[in-house]
DNA sequence: TGCTAAGCGGAGACTGTCTCCGCTACTGTA
DNA sequence: TACAGTAGCGGAGACAGTCTCCGCTTAGCA
């Protein structure tokens, strides 16, 4: 299977894509360490490049955090998947798909924010991951509207930002990752014809 | 009726007392036209003081915002006397209470965000008028619930949470506000009993 | 009117972002 | 293998924002 990040770039220098790698390497571990906000200045130094280096290759944060997260859509399009085909009634579907995805989207310490602020501009160099995530979740949800337990007028891009709003919420606020459980049982509720099941 | 600020200060030189307001104002002007992370030097040096002075009176960015939101606390709090008073269908009380809870949290660009990190952090300045929210939604979601219409097992604080959830998204996504709506939808599907009434 | 401390404010240290441009060294060609 | 041409490097430094320190000013009191 093809991987999900499309543009095709045209190849470069054996050294520069040396660096190109170093410095996605060492922003995914600084990110992880201190965050979506780590300083790029530093990310270079410790990446062993000039900040001119860097910005040439990532013009922007979030065209480094892009870069960071290439694997990750296909991990959420696999879920979905899963989700999609799952024999498990459909909210315990929905609630393990809509966990993980919560799950993922808190990777780095203010990534949830950041991906929901770009699910709706198309100017973000993130935008297009986000279209895998709406897509992604569009396709979980139609698996159980055939089956009759969706609601409805539930939009799925609504859904989406709720989502990644409480995704936020965990980030943001101290609370722990437990604590998205029972934000999320109110959106199942909400958007399930009967909670129960 | 008392303000819902709390904490008495000892009363400052009426120099001090002066700059603090100007500081406030110009804040308040700044934070609407240029959202929660206007320059703090460039707020000082608009109200006419240097930037010492800003400082000594509000240690944080924070701190500012919180004395920026002096009123609104009361607002907010009459906003919730009336939801919970009120002959509305609960739906639609609740409907009601909630818009306004997005629209006053959303004042100025950012402000959502900053109140919903708060709201679970005692350390912040805001975590007190944060609390003040929390019951004043605890007050109409108890008036909901006295006449029947609350499922079970739904708590104040998740909800609010989650609302706060949906205020920063809508401010921090350039969607409009009226995209709260169906969103909003949801949650009360989620937490009444018989959404139709 | 003069004393005293509360309060002022601006110079400047520090951190992070981002650019410009002279130099380096990779790669394709002969 | 040597060379030319250019892709790419990287660091100095401009710029913006935060925040502090401390010598000076002035309000408030006796």
């Amino acid at each position: 299977m093809s991987t999900t990040t499309g543009v095709e770039r045209k190849p470069l220098r054996a050294d520069a894509q040396r660096n190109y790698d170093k410095i996605v390497e060492t922003a995914r571990a600084m990110f992880r360490e201190r965050g979506a906000d780590a300083s790029l200045d530093e990310i270079a130094k410790r990446a062993g490049v000039g900040p001119g280096t860097l910005y040439r290759h990532f013009p922007t944060r979030e065209a480094l955090i892009d870069a960071v997260m290439r694997d990750w859509a296909d991990r959420i399009n696999a879920d979905s998947d899963e989700a999609a085909a799952s024999e498990l009634p459909p909210r315990e579907a929905l609630s393990g798909w809509f966990s993980k995805f919560v799950e993922n989207v808190g990777i780095y310490h203010g990534a949830a924010a950041k991906v929901m602020a770009a699910m709706d501009d198309p100017a973000s160099p993130i935008y297009r991951k986000c279209q895998i995530l709406v897509g992604a979740n569009q396709k979980v949800l139609d698996s159980v509207r055939d089956k009759g337990a969706l609601r409805d007028g539930v939009d799925a891009r609504e859904v989406m930002r709720i989502v990644s709003g409480i995704a936020t919420v965990v980030d943001q606020s101290g609370i722990g990752a437990d604590d998205a459980e029972p934000m999320l049982a109110i959106v199942l509720d909400g958007i399930l014809v009967d909670p129960s099941d």
